[in-house]
DNA sequence: TATCATGCCTACCATTTCTAGGTATCGTCA
DNA sequence: TGACGATACCTAGAAATGGTAGGCATGATA
């Protein structure tokens, strides 16, 4: 029941994933670490979210996914951005800051 | 598909209303008034989904709710905010701040 | 050799918001 | 007077999405 870690609203995980792509292909285990990273470790995200949603994601079109050797020889699935995912993620982030806006206008409310 | 109201992310309704309720007693109807004139109409929370959050909220002990008339001479229902709900508004508000800090982190990255 | 980190996946569950309907009262205006 | 919109409450069911919990395989390391 009480839960230190904070969980995800839903609806931020497609902006996260876009957002981790767009400095670089990446493959799905390396996508979790890096929003873990870049976050400081705030955001984690557990697989059970990530392998679904980079499905869907790829299903829209916002992703190509390819499976290809890494540096240390594994083998793994490397998503990349595509035009239509950027476009998305610039859209995702627009309504993340008028959510954000509109919230805070809500709270600063005497 | 193609949406230009912005929708609440799933976890923001329960903040929003105990914070409307924060500002005095109020009836569903004129929170849902209160909450889009606070956003400046960015927010619009639909009847179909306040009324079971006000239930879930006084479930939980967060608000009380009793029958009243008020003004206009119409029946109502008024809620409260209790001592729990105040602590739980807090709470939901420090943990919407440390999202937005987090995800603002993540978008911060070269 | 055993275990941990890496790497992928699925099935199912829990939660929450919305859509779409229903009911009733009150005030206004043609 | 009668129609309509705003006010006010409610419910059922759909849709979406993130989590839990499981499984499987490989490479590195102790």
């Amino acid at each position: 029941m009480a839960k230190d870690k904070a969980d995800l609203l839903q609806g931020t995980l497609d902006m996260l994933i876009l957002k981790a792509l767009s400095l670089g292909e990446l493959h799905g285990y390396g996508i979790i670490q890096r929003i873990r990273q870049l976050s400081d470790e705030m955001l984690s995200v557990e697989q059970g979210s990530l392998y679904p949603a980079l499905y869907r994601i790829e299903q829209k079109g916002w992703v190509s996914a390819r499976w290809d050797v890494h540096d240390t020889g594994r083998e793994a699935k490397f998503y990349k951005l595509t035009r239509v995912g950027r476009k998305q993620l610039e859209t995702q982030e627009a309504s993340w800051d008028r959510l954000v806006l509109a919230i805070a206008k809500v709270r600063q409310a005497v």
